[in-house]
DNA sequence: GCCAACGTTGGC
DNA sequence: GCCAACGTTGGC
């Protein structure tokens, strides 16, 4: 089983829109980028976990947990015209895109950028690498028990409780 | 809104 | 295959 960071801008699929989806659960559609499409596609398996992270907004950090609840397949948006997603050079025969299906479990409180940084045990995160864009990022074992049992200890806001 | 970093495109 | 131009990301 692997650990991964994922990010989503809160104004397109804020975690409280997740958690008010049918079994608080989203296609992860949209993402164009080849290294991360390529995480999605060969290595995401069900049962892997994530970090949930708004990024490009005012608070940037983990906001929540979650699971890999569907193996990567074809992202539908790439075939429709009238997304911003749309890819012409996609086909049925030949999709370019993935996704999987991600599920909420715990809605945690804000762990923002500045808290990351703050613990060396996290440093080698790829989210505070300088310049780093990735969407999808690797977590290591050891720095997602770190976060879970260091940072969020006592603080864990179960995911039914705040739908 | 700025801008550094990095990915993609396309002419050659 | 090189690389300049351009587009996007995302923290600040």
């Amino acid at each position: 089983m692997r650990y991964w960071l994922m990010k989503t801008e809160p104004s397109d699929a804020s975690i409280d829109d997740v958690l008010a989806m049918p079994d608080r659960t989203v296609a992860w559609y949209g993402v164009r980028n080849y290294q991360a499409r390529n995480f999605m596609r060969d290595q995401m398996r069900v049962g892997d976990k994530l970090f949930f992270y708004h990024s490009n907004c005012a608070e940037p950090g983990i906001v929540g947990l979650a699971e890999v609840v569907k193996l990567a397949y074809p992202d539908q948006t790439q075939f429709d015209p009238d997304s911003k997603y749309y890819d012409p050079k996609a086909s049925f025969e030949n999709p370019r895109w993935v996704n999987v299906d991600v599920r909420i479990t715990r809605k945690t409180r804000l762990v923002g950028l500045a808290e990351l940084r703050a613990h060396p045990e996290l440093a080698r995160m790829r989210v505070l690498q300088r310049g780093n864009r990735l969407s999808i990022t690797p977590v290591d074992p050891a720095e997602w028990r770190f976060v879970c049992e260091k940072l969020l200890k006592d603080c864990m806001v179960f995911a039914e409780a705040a739908a």
